[in-house]
DNA sequence: GTCTATATATGGATAGAC
DNA sequence: GTCTATCCATATATAGAC
């Protein structure tokens, strides 16, 4: 029933994520030193403020190759989305994830050990998330590729889990989106101050603590008491 | 070198705040139009996408004028920074908050107000609150003026209403911040998703009633039951 | 104080030699 | 495929007339 939908649509993100898989290894070498550099300067002083001249310079590549591999300065942004979401929305959203839910681990270890991952997989991939977030708000194609592949699937994933979880009595019988939200939001807040607000000074508490206790108060929110 | 200019320090951008207040009555017509267009272009092209041409037919002034009454372009930002945190900032804080944290109204009563306050706030604002969450990333001035004033401020105001309900017994014994942390979470999470993830659509539910769900849940999450 | 005109730099993008 | 040189448009910023 719902969980077929959930499967079909899954494997339909897969194969588009595997059809990029190949275009990956197609590029040249001088392409990913491109990429790389795009990468590394539109994160950290935004597409517009980048130019291709330094993105040359920092690729070791002249200007002019540049453009004989990408159309325009736009064409290496639009060109990035997809490897950078290959590299964590895949494992953000899928790798462990099934195998949680589908686990008889407790909920408050399984929430644990969840957060904990994609915190970690955040935390290295954040400079190039950041990028896309940016630049998400100005370019709409770029959005909405981000909200199909990532959010439709994720959204899916996630709501699924919290059915099957309201089904079986754990959680109480909110609907799966609201809850789904909350869920995330706790994660979303969290990495907001500390990537955002505060990214120099770090947080008070280790990841580890913060993680524990969010856990605690959101389970102990949505959990069905007897 | 374009960044050659000495960078403001956060110091010099309070003081500005602070002063801002009293200023704002001695800008001239012009200079409160440019300042307006600017916002607008800039929360929607991003700084460096936002021409200054551009600003000066939007404001309807030549070109030339901008320059007269700022120096640079990114003084024109620098200038609109402490103007709309006292727009919102105060109100975001302050106004009602004191007021909800004194009064006798039971707690989730209280949430749902300042939720439902605060989103309205945000709402209103968007534009500009995005302008400077955008624009903090690649100017630290700005980010060390706005977490001082506005994260500082509002950081001991909530954690000392938690430290209250915790000794009065009300919510469980949880370090304040993190309490406080989970609280501004579901905010920003639900902020989050509405304005930046979906800013078109709109979400499932309307605002009151995923509030009343988001209290229920994280009030559930934090309270002291007997 | 404001506008017109312009200086000066740099941006993205192309052409052509190798 | 890559680099050198260069085009053209636009950017920020200034000068000078009013």
């Amino acid at each position: 029933m719902h969980d077929m939908q959930k499967e079909l649509s899954t494997d339909e993100l897969m194969g588009r994520f595997l059809n990029q898989l190949k275009d990956e290894d197609q590029l040249t070498e001088k392409q990913k030193r491109i990429m790389e550099a795009a990468v590394k300067l539109f994160s950290e002083k935004g597409f517009h403020a980048a130019s291709t001249s330094e993105i040359a310079k920092e690729a070791g590549v002249a200007e002019g190759t540049i453009f004989r591999h990408f159309k325009t300065k736009k064409d290496i942004l639009i060109s990035l989305v997809a490897p950078i979401m290959l590299r964590f929305a895949s494992p953000l959203l899928l790798k462990d994830v099934r195998k949680l839910m589908g686990s008889d681990l407790p909920l408050d270890d399984l929430l644990k050990q969840l957060y904990q991952n994609r915190l970690q997989i955040i935390e290295k991939n954040w400079s190039q998330i950041r990028l896309i977030i940016q630049e998400m708000q100005f370019h709409e194609e770029l959005r909405g590729a981000v909200v199909e592949n990532l959010f439709g699937v994720g959204r899916k994933l996630a709501e699924a889990f919290v059915s099957s979880k309201i089904q079986s009595g754990e959680i109480r019988n909110f609907p799966p989106l609201t809850v789904t939200r909350a869920l995330v939001s706790m994660m979303v807040g969290y990495v907001f101050f500390k990537f955002v607000i505060f990214p120099d000074e770090g947080m008070n508490l280790d990841d580890e603590q913060e993680i524990e206790i969010m856990v605690d108060i959101i389970l102990n929110g949505i959990r069905n008491k007897e």
